[in-house]
DNA sequence: ATACATGTTGGAGC
DNA sequence: GGCTCCAACATGTA
């Protein structure tokens, strides 16, 4: 559920949402919900895995972790951490990070960082990446500040297209490589929402899950690396440790 | 059926 | 202070 390009589509499936004046609030979500009751969501943007619903003079950040879900104009047993109604419309979300966030969302972000933004910005991620050589490529390929959005599936696949092993270290990449990357962390997060949107995004993973490599049909790799420990899947003949 | 999963945060311990 | 490790969050899936 949770990468950048399925808060888009989040974002998307909100949008009725806008302008309309909120008529109940529940949920065990530790936040002033009482703030919530009659007012107006000015906007609903998306930023990295963020989705912000937008007020006046704050902002709620609904952060869907590792499985978060939610459903609108449809409901389940368990109980929502935010369920909002407008009229006859509500969404409800589950098992999420909730914040209420004082000020206006603009502000609060940089949308240059976005992989899904408009104002996606490669050559601000060119320059946060040289700052960062000792950094192994499947770290910073999960890291929000340099691809925001980018998680564990879009790590896997990006690094199988470049033909780049995980972990080779950030400064050992070739400025072409390098740029390669972030090109493709680009253009793969795009067909992912794509995918998703046309409900076709597993049967277009490559490596992530894959038991052999598509393209030298050896077994694949499955290991936990980088700081965070993360599932890595990655062909050790065809992607190479610079 | 126990463990793991598209993720992040905060605290303990060193 | 900084780094690393770990638990917690709460649920569906294999």
């Amino acid at each position: 559920m949770p990468e950048g390009p399925s808060l888009v589509i989040l974002k998307e499936e909100l949008a009725p949402f806008k302008g309309r004046r909120i008529t109940a609030v529940n949920g065990y979500a530790k936040i002033d919900l009482t703030r919530l009751h009659n007012k107006t969501i000015k906007d609903i943007k998306s930023w990295g895995k963020h989705c912000l619903i937008c007020f006046d003079t704050f902002f709620i950040r609904i952060h869907l972790l590792l499985f978060g879900k939610y459903l609108i104009n449809d409901s389940k047993s368990v109980n929502p951490v935010l369920s909002l109604t407008c009229g006859k419309g509500v969404v409800n979300f589950y098992t999420a990070s909730v914040v209420l966030v004082e000020g206006r969302a603009e502000g609060a972000y940089d949308w240059e960082t976005d992989l899904m933004s408009d104002l996606w910005n490669p050559k601000k991620a060119e320059k946060a990446l040289k700052q960062l050589p000792d950094e192994k490529v499947c770290d910073v390929l999960l890291d929000q500040e340099v691809f925001s959005g980018s998680g564990n599936i879009i790590k896997n696949e990006v690094l199988f297209r470049i033909k780049v092993h995980p972990e080779t270290q950030v400064g050992n990449l070739p400025l072409k490589k390098l740029r390669e990357l972030i090109k493709d962390a680009r253009t793969y997060s795009l067909l992912f929402y794509k995918w998703k949107k046309a409900n076709v995004l597993k049967r277009h993973w490559q490596i992530y899950k894959r038991k052999t490599c598509p393209r030298c049909n050896i077994p694949a790799e499955i290991k936990y690396m980088g700081k965070g420990k993360r599932l890595t899947c990655f062909c050790s003949n065809c992607q190479v440790k610079y």
